[in-house]
DNA sequence: AGCACGCCGACT
DNA sequence: GTCGGCGTGCTC
C-alpha cells in the first residue's frame, strides 16, 4: 500500500530554509559490512516516493538501488543540517546526498521494514537480504555493469506480461502485397480492434515473424499490458462470494477449535491457537472456517503449508471456499506466474494466501490471520540466510499488526507445545477423532535384531511384515511402504577388511546404485564405477548393504511373486523417480487408479497421501532417522511413526502398521506405538532440559567451512575466543559455547566444516549480543563463516 | 559489494 | 622507470 509518507514541502521563500525530507535506504548489496541503512535526502518534487520504493542513490562514486524503509520530515537537529551544510550532529553524516530517482512502486509498507529489520537483527542476516524477502521475485530493478560502466536493468518479470497488437495510425498508408496472405488477414481482424498476439496465434498459427515485419511497415503497434487472468477487482468481493455449498458439519472439536481462532482473531492482541490433530481430523476445515470469519471482516489471511502438500487438491480446498479471493505462491510457478499472484495480493483482490514459507512475505492488506499447517516440519526453516523460522516470524508478525496465528499438526513440535503450556497467549486444541469416526490403527513393532538373531533370513521384509502384506494383498487393499533413505540408502563395503567407500569431497559414503553400479555421492553428486575388488586390500567380498529403494523394489517384487497367489503394481517413489515435473502427482494417480498396488518411497510419502483404500503401511526401518546424531533426531522418529501411522485405514477398512527396527526398545519408537505423546514428551523434555537443548535455552550455531582445513580450524578458533570475549563484555549471564569441533557432515563439497554451539537463555537478544562479532570480523577469502540462529539441525 | 588508495615485484 | 598484484578502509 502505498503511503503519504512525503508531506507537503513547505513553500520555499528567499532566505528561509527549504525543509526537505528525508529518506532511509537499505542498499540492494547483500553483505554484512553494509548492513545498516543509510540516510539520503528526498529532492523537492520527488512526489513518488515512499515505504517500499526502489531508487537509485549515489553511494561512495557509484550508483547503487536501494529499498526505502523510512521517509519522514527531517527533525529540528536534522533540519539544522540542512541549513548548515557543514555541520556534523551526531550519527547523522554531514553530506548527505539526495535520491537520484524512484525507479519501482512501494512493495512493501512500514510493516514489512520493521519486519526485515526485525529477521535482519534476531537472524544476523544482511538486511538487504531481509528487505528482498518482500520485492517481488525477478521484479526488482538492479544495477548491472555494461560496457560503459554501471546501467539500471529493467525488471526481469515485469507487469506486462501480456502482448497485444492494435492498427497504428499509419495503418492506411501500408498496402500489402497481393501475396501476403498472413499479413492482409491480421490486418482485417485488426481492423474490428486490438487483439491479443496470442488471440492471433490461436487463429493464424506462427505470426511472430508476420506481426514484426507490419510493425516495421509501420501499420502496426505491438504493445504489452497488464494482464491479472480471472482476477476481478476488489469490489467484485463481497462476503458472499465465500461459497456456502457442501460445507460438511462440524466436529465438536472442530467446533471448539474454531472458536479458539475466532476468539484469538477478534481479540487483535498476536494470540496463538495449536491445532492439535491426527490427520483425517480436519484441520482443513477448522482453517477455513476460521479464515471466512476473517475474510467476511474484511481482513486477508495467510496460510502457510509445506511445499510437498501445495497440491493441486490443497488449491482446490480453498479455491472452492474463496474462488478467486485465493492466491497461489509456489516454487514451481514461474517468475511471471508469481509476480502475477503478488500483484492481486497487493492489489487487494486477493485475500487469501496459500502458499510455502516465502508466501509468509506476501503483500497482503489488513492480515488478520496466519495458519501455518504441519507447523512442526523442518522446510519452514530457511537454510540459506536469512535462515528465519517461519513460525517465530510470524509470531512477530501478528503481535505487530494485531492479527492471530494458528499451528496446526498432527505432531506439533515440542517447542509449540511447550510454548502452549507455558505461555497465557497460546492456546492448544486437540481434535482427538478423526472426522470420520475412525479409530487409529494398531501399531505393531517389529525387533529386527530379535527377528533375525535365529539364524534366520537376512531378508529386509520380516516375517510379520511379510506375511501382513500377503494377507493386504489378498484382500485385495493397498499397501505403503516406507523407507527412510538418509543413511540407510545402500553403501558397499569390504568383508575383508572393512573398508567403505567414501566421497572425496564430502565425509560421507558412496550410495549404491544398481542401474548403472554407480557409487554416488548424494551431497555433491560425485560419481564413480562400483569397483570389482577391495581398493583397500584387493578382496573380492565387496558386499552391497543397507537397501535404496530400487533394491527393496527388486526385493518386494520378488516377496509378491514368492506368495503365488497373489498380484499386485508396485509404484516406486523417491528422488529419482520424481524428478520430473508432474511425476510426482503421475505416480500418485498411478497408485490411486490401481485395483491392488504397493506404493514403496522415502519420506515423501509420508506426508499428503490420502488414499481410503490403504490398510497396511509398513516403515522398512525407523533407526535410520533416530540414529542421526542430532539432538531432534528422537522427536523426529516419534513425529514420523505418527505420522505414517495416519495414512493407514482411512475409509471404513480397519488399517494396521509394522514398523522395523533395531531399535525397539527406544522411548520415542515405544511412546510412538501406544501413541502415547505424553510419555515421549516427559522422557523428551527431561532429556533436553539436562543436556541443556531448546525449549530450554536458544541456539545458535556458527559454522565455519573452507578448503584448507588449518585455515578454518584457526579461524573457527579466532571466531570462538571472539564470541566468548562478546559475550563477556556484553555483561550476560547463562550463555555457554561450546569450542569448535569438526562438523558431523565433516567435509561437504570439498569443504572442511567446523563449528561452535551457542546455548543461549530463552529470553537471551542472541543477535543483538553476538552481532559485533560477526559485524568487526574481517572478510577471510579462504574461509567462510555462517550464523545460524535457532537451527533446526546442527549436522 | 565495489572502488580508491597504497605499497612492493616483473615488464612494455 | 611504470603496470598491477591484492590488503585496508569507506561508502549516507
Amino acid at each position: 500500500m502505498r503511503q503519504a509518507l512525503t508531506g507537503p514541502a513547505p513553500p520555499a521563500q528567499s532566505g528561509t530554509l527549504v525543509r526537505m525530507n528525508i529518506a532511509r535506504i537499505v542498499l540492494d548489496i547483500p553483505t554484512q559490512a553494509l548492513d545498516e541503512a543509510y540516510t539520503y535526502a528526498v529532492p523537492e518534487g520527488m512526489d513518488g516516493i515512499a515505504v517500499g520504493c526502489a531508487v537509485v542513490v549515489p553511494f561512495g562514486g557509484r550508483r547503487a538501488v536501494g529499498f526505502v524503509v523510512d521517509v519522514r520530515e527531517p527533525d529540528e537537529r536534522e533540519a539544522d543540517l540542512f541549513a548548515g551544510d557543514q555541520l556534523t550532529l551526531t550519527g547523522i553524516p554531514a553530506k548527505m546526498k539526495p535520491v537520484e530517482r524512484v525507479v519501482s512502486r512501494s512493495f512493501f509498507d512500514a510493516d514489512g521494514a520493521a519486519c526485515a529489520e526485525f529477521l535482519s537483527q534476531r537472524y544476523l542476516a544482511p538486511l538487504s537480504s531481509c528487505v528482498r524477502l518482500f520485492t517481488p521475485p525477478g521484479g526488482v530493478p538492479r544495477m548491472v555493469r555494461g560496457r560503459d560502466g554501471w546501467r539500471l536493468e529493467e525488471p526481469a518479470t515485469k507487469e506486462v506480461d501480456v502482448r497485444w497488437v492494435r492498427l497504428a495510425p499509419g495503418a492506411a498508408a501500408f498496402k500489402p502485397r497481393k501475396s501476403a496472405v498472413k499479413q492482409i488477414a491480421i490486418l482485417q481482424a485488426l481492423a474490428a480492434g486490438e487483439l491479443r498476439v496470442s488471440d492471433l496465434t490461436a487463429e493464424y498459427g506462427a505470426v511472430s515473424s508476420t506481426l514484426n515485419s507490419l510493425a516495421k511497415h509501420g501499420a502496426i503497434e505491438i504493445f504489452e499490458r497488464r494482464s491479472l487472468r480471472g482476477a476481478p477487482t476488489g469490489a467484485e468481493y463481497a462476503a458472499t462470494a465465500i461459497s456456502q455449498a457442501a460445507k460438511p458439519q462440524l466436529t465438536d472439536g472442530q467446533q471448539r477449535a474454531v472458536e479458539a481462532i475466532d476468539a484469538a482473531y477478534h481479540a487483535h492482541a498476536g494470540g496463538c491457537v495449536v491445532v492439535d490433530g491426527v490427520t483425517g481430523s480436519g484441520k482443513t476445515e477448522v482453517y477455513l472456517r476460521a479464515i471466512e470469519t476473517c475474510v467476511r471482516e474484511g481482513k486477508s489471511a495467510i496460510v502457510l503449508v509445506p511445499e510437498i502438500s501445495l497440491t493441486p487438491q490443497t488449491v482446490a480446498r480453498f479455491r472452492g471456499r474463496f474462488g478467486d479471493m485465493v492466491a497461489v505462491l509456489h516454487s514451481r510457478m514461474s517468475a511471471g506466474e508469481r509476480f502475477d499472484q503478488w500483484d492481486v495480493i497487493r492489489s487487494g483482490a486477493a485475500r487469501v494466501v496459500v502458499g510455502a514459507r516465502s508466501a509468509l512475505f506476501a503483500p497482503v492488506h489488513d492480515l488478520g490471520l496466519v495458519v501455518i499447517d504441519e507447523e512442526h516440519e523442518s522446510s519452514y526453516k530457511q537454510d540459506q540466510a536469512p535462515r528465519y523460522v517461519s513460525r517465530d516470524v510470524a509470531a512477530w508478525m501478528v503481535a505487530r499488526r494485531g492479527a492471530a496465528l494458528v499451528l496446526g499438526s498432527a505432531t506439533p513440535s515440542i517447542e509449540t507445545l511447550y510454548r502452549a503450556r507455558h505461555d497465557p497467549s497460546c492456546q492448544l486444541v486437540r481434535l482427538p477423532e478423526r472426522a470420520n469416526g475412525k479409530p487409529m490403527p494398531q501399531i505393531t513393532v517389529v525387533d529386527m535384531a530379535r527377528e533375525f538373531s535365529g539364524g534366520g533370513s537376512r531378508r529386509m521384509f520380516s516375517r510379520t511384515l511379510s506375511a501382513a502384506l500377503h494377507e493386504t494383498l489378498k484382500a485385495r487393499h493397498k499397501a505403503v511402504l516406507m523407507l527412510n533413505q538418509r543413511g540407510f540408502a545402500s553403501f558397499v563395503l569390504c568383508r575383508a577388511c572393512g573398508y567403505v567407500p567414501t566421497c572425496p569431497n564430502c565425509s560421507t559414503s558412496l550410495t549404491y546404485h544398481e542401474r548403472g553400479n554407480w557409487l554416488v555421492c548424494h551431497h555433491c553428486g560425485y560419481k564413480v564405477h562400483t569397483p570389482p575388488t577391495c581398493p583397500e586390500c584387493g578382496s573380492p567380498y565387496l558386499k552391497k548393504f543397507g537397501a535404496g529403494t530400487q533394491r527393496v523394489e527388486a526385493e518386494l517384487v520378488r516377496l509378491i511373486d514368492e506368495f503365488g497367489d497373489v498380484t499386485a503394481d508396485v509404484v516406486r517413489m523417491d528422488a529419482d523417480t520424481t524428478s520430473r515435473k508432474g511425476a510426482h502427482e503421475a505416480l500418485l494417480e498411478k497408485f490411486g487408479s490401481s485395483e491392488c498396488a504397493v506404493l514403496l518411497g522415502t519420506q515423501m510419502i509420508a506426508k499428503g497421501l490420502d488414499f481410503d483404500e490403504v490398510t497396511l503401511v509398513g516403515v522398512i526401518n525407523a533407526d535410520t532417522q533416530l540414529r542421526l546424531p542430532d539432538f531432534r533426531s528422537g522427536e523426529r522418529t516419534f513425529d514420523l511413526i505418527e505420522q505414517v501411522a495416519g495414512r493407514a485405514g482411512r475409509a471404513d477398512l480397519p488399517g494396521r502398521v509394522i514398523v522395523q527396527t533395531y531399535s525397539a526398545d527406544s522411548v520415542p519408537i515405544r511412546a510412538a506405538a501406544r501413541y502415547d505423546r505424553e510419555r515421549f514428551l516427559a522422557d523428551e523434555l527431561g532429556k533436553r532440559k539436562a543436556l541443556g537443548y531448546p525449549p530450554y535455552v536458544r541456539l545458535a550455531d556458527v559454522l565455519v567451512w573452507g578448503k584448507r582445513e588449518d585455515q578454518v580450524q584457526e579461524e573457527a578458533r579466532t571466531v570462538y575466543a571472539a564470541l566468548r570475549a562478546q559475550v563477556t563484555e556484553a555483561g550476560v549471564t547463562g550463555w555457554l559455547m561450546l569450542p569448535p569441533v569438526p562438523c558431523v557432515l565433516s567435509r561437504l563439497r570439498g569443504a572442511f566444516r567446523y563449528h561452535i554451539t551457542v546455548k543461549a537463555p530463552l529470553d537471551a537478544d542472541i543477535g543483538a549480543v553476538l552481532a559485533p562479532v560477526f559485524r568487526s570480523r574481517k572478510a577471510n577469502r579462504y574461509v567462510n563463516v555462517a550464523v545460524d540462529v535457532d537451527p533446526t539441525s546442527m549436522l
